[in-house]
RNA sequence: GCGGGUGUAGCUCAGUCGGUUAGAGCGUCGGCCUGUCACGCCGAAGGUCGCGGGUUCGAGCCCCGUCACUCGCGCCA
């Protein structure tokens, strides 16, 4: 017999009873009555009951166990009574009365309980993390994870995608995040970067003539996070294919991505492939007011600021006047909210740092709140029969310079439609943002920049640059939203040296710093580079979604706190003196800061 | 770097207007229990109310500072 188990906690039926078998695992609950004990039985494959009495030797044994221990026990499948069979347990018809019982490895008492789902203080979690990733729904998590990785790679495969790996220790990227460094022991005072992301590699493999790559790609950023963007490390789906058009990229990944989700939506509803709607970036901005709009929300803003040029409501005049905007999100059905409701929002939007939200109500066709009485019900009820707004609906209105505006009706927008219960949950709603403009103003130091990547291809390629203003030109560059997340972002690349250096030219860059600062990507471009574009998709926010997790450490290993540190291992931690030394680097300690070591 | 929220037993939380010895549930420990499956019953231990300062006759509660966790802004080509 096997010395550790003949079966899974999960394996055995009514079809065993009276076999001998050996299972270990976990002590996931134990339940003692003096006479008689039970322990459910855990590993990862399920659970199975064990019970005990006073004719086994086991009893005494586990009766002295803590939970958590680990266990083999030997014994035999009985049928359970009718009456005791458990409905709620995949096992729960037979029981295995346990003959003998080894204890591979007992429990100290833990710091966190495993066999309950309560909430528990991330620290904790993070620092007992092998506790928490054995309870059922991070355990379920962690094999969901795995299971989509797996589903991603065999669908790349299957549409012609080669997986590659690309360095980890590589230079530093200048441009986009703050780079992890590595210093070099060999050469002192040079440091290698860990990859923000493979762009550069991937890249040169086009050139290399690869055709198709894909990776499930680690990639390291140096920045704060948030709930949807993990400190420190990330992976993407990383892709780039050869002699494309952005529709073909978009056509290619449609499939996949759209594969991938239904495989794993359970019963919610996903956009099919072929019909992910292109919404180019001026239009979500003013539609949606984000460039990740929610398709879940029925809401859409409407710019009106044609209809305060001339207003009893001086504000707004004054504010269209000064060449700035008056934008609306609908708030249908709201004839029955408080007058609290609207000021609500309102306060809501002054804490966030806005001007204000404006507002006004509509109840059986009557307008009210200050904006309608100001602008006039005649002046109101024009502006109403323009968007279709009905005698019920209520209005809020976003207004300031343009790019203010467009912002917090966005936020209201998804305010909005939460608190009025819009949003569809049934489903995963998928888009291509399209078109994003290839430069943007940097009001701060009163220059041109890139808006998004460098890489990226103009539209209208070195005509464009050369006779356009920088800030109308739009590039071939998409990013790929679901449910108000960005999920993925890409472009068709730059692969042509001389619009590259105009490119960046036009925002103060010369060629001699193309040179210095791309070079092994500009060099490659010298000899022979196919046009090429691809994308990168964020693996642990599609993973997120599809769990239905709010937080990105609910689908991770081992993550690391808002900190960015990890406390299991106890990262970052302090360096030796000798590693210093063989690193040629010295430690100064921040003024008035002691860093603190455990 | 900035802003919001939270911080009371190992955990989740309650704690009235600033007023007696700071409570409950879960967990832990001890005892009892031969059919439970979130077993039950009895008992016990467990608290620098995050930390420091202030106001007050009196502070878990009010004020100031600070730290931690978290969410957001900046940032993330």
């Amino acid at each position: 017999m096997h010395p550790y188990r003949t079966h899974t906690c999960a394996q055995l039926s009514a079809e065993n009873v009276g076999e001998t078998v050996r299972l270990s695992g976990w002590i996931h609950r134990k339940r003692d009555h003096g006479g008689v004990l039970f322990v459910d039985l855990r590993d990862h494959y399920g659970l199975t009951q064990i019970v005990a009495d006073s004719d086994s030797p086991a009893l005494a044994v586990l009766e002295g166990l803590r939970v958590e221990s680990v266990i083999t026990i030997e014994g035999t499948v009985k049928a359970r009574v009718a009456e005791t069979v458990n409905a709620n347990l995949a096992t729960g018809a037979i029981e295995v009365f346990a003959r003998g019982v080894t204890v591979q490895s007992a429990a100290e008492e833990l710091p966190m309980p495993v066999a309950d789902e309560q909430p528990y203080p991330e620290d904790i979690r993070l620092k007992y993390r092998f506790l928490d990733l054995r309870r059922e729904t991070l355990h379920r998590n962690i094999m969901t994870r795995v299971a989509v990785i797996a589903d991603m790679r065999q669908r790349m495969g299957a549409v012609g995608f080669n997986e590659f790996s690309t360095p980890i220790l590589t230079a530093s990227s200048p441009e986009g995040a703050r780079d992890f460094l590595v210093p070099s022991r060999i050469h002192a005072g040079k440091f290698y970067a860990l990859p923000q992301a493979p762009q550069q590699y991937k890249q040169l493999l086009m050139v290399a003539g690869f055709d198709r790559y894909f990776q499930i790609a680690p990639c390291f950023r140096d920045e704060d996070p948030r709930a949807d963007r993990l400190p420190g490390e990330f992976y993407q789906l990383d892709l780039e294919m050869s002699f494309v058009t952005q529709e073909e990229v978009w056509e290619t990944m449609e499939p996949v991505i759209q594969g991938t989700f239904a495989a794993f939506a359970g019963d919610k509803s996903v956009t099919p492939a072929g019909k992910f709607p292109r919404i180019p970036y001026d239009e979500a901005i003013l539609k949606y007011g984000s460039d990740k709009p929610d398709l879940r929300n029925p809401l859409i803003i409407s710019d009106v600021s044609s209809h305060f040029t001339q207003s009893g409501f001086g504000l707004f005049e004054k504010i269209v006047g000064g060449g700035g905007v008056v934008r609306v999100i609908p708030a249908p059905a709201t004839h029955e909210k408080s007058r609290k409701f609207f000021d609500d929002m309102n306060d809501w939007a002054r804490k966030e740092g806005y001007a204000g939200l404006g507002y006004v109500t509509r109840k059986g066709g009557e307008f009210g709140g200050p904006i309608a009485k100001n602008h006039g019900p005649e002046r109101m009820a024009e502006l109403y029969a323009e968007l279709g707004l009905g005698e019920n609906d209520g209005l809020f209105f976003a207004a300031g310079k343009e790019a203010d505006a467009a912002k917090l009706a966005g936020a209201a927008r998804i305010r909005v439609g939460e608190e009025l219960g819009l949003i569809d949950e049934s489903r995963f709603a998928l888009c291509w943002i399209v078109d994003f403009p290839f430069y943007e103003w940097n009001e701060d130091e009163k220059k041109v920049d890139f808006s998004h990547n460098p890489f990226s291809m103009p539209q209208g390629g070195i005509d464009a640059l050369n006779g356009q203003d920088p800030l109308t030109i739009k590039a071939y560059q998409y990013d790929l939203v679901c449910n108000g997340y960005e999920i993925a972002s890409g472009s068709i690349r730059n692969h042509m040296p001389e619009t590259m250096v105009k490119a960046f030219e036009i925002v103060g860059l010369s060629k001699a710093d193309v040179e210095e600062r791309f070079g092994g990507m500009y060099r490659a471009f010298q000899y022979g580079a196919p046009p090429h574009g691809g994308m990168a998709a964020g693996v642990d926010r599609i993973i997120m979604l599809l769990c239905g997790a709010k937080n990105l450490r609910e689908i991770s290993l081992f993550p690391m706190n808002q900190r960015a540190e990890e406390l299991l291992m106890g990262a970052p931690s302090p360096a030796e003196p000798r590693a210093l030394r063989d690193l040629h680097l010295r430690v100064v300690e921040p003024v008035g800061k002691v860093s603190q070591t455990s």
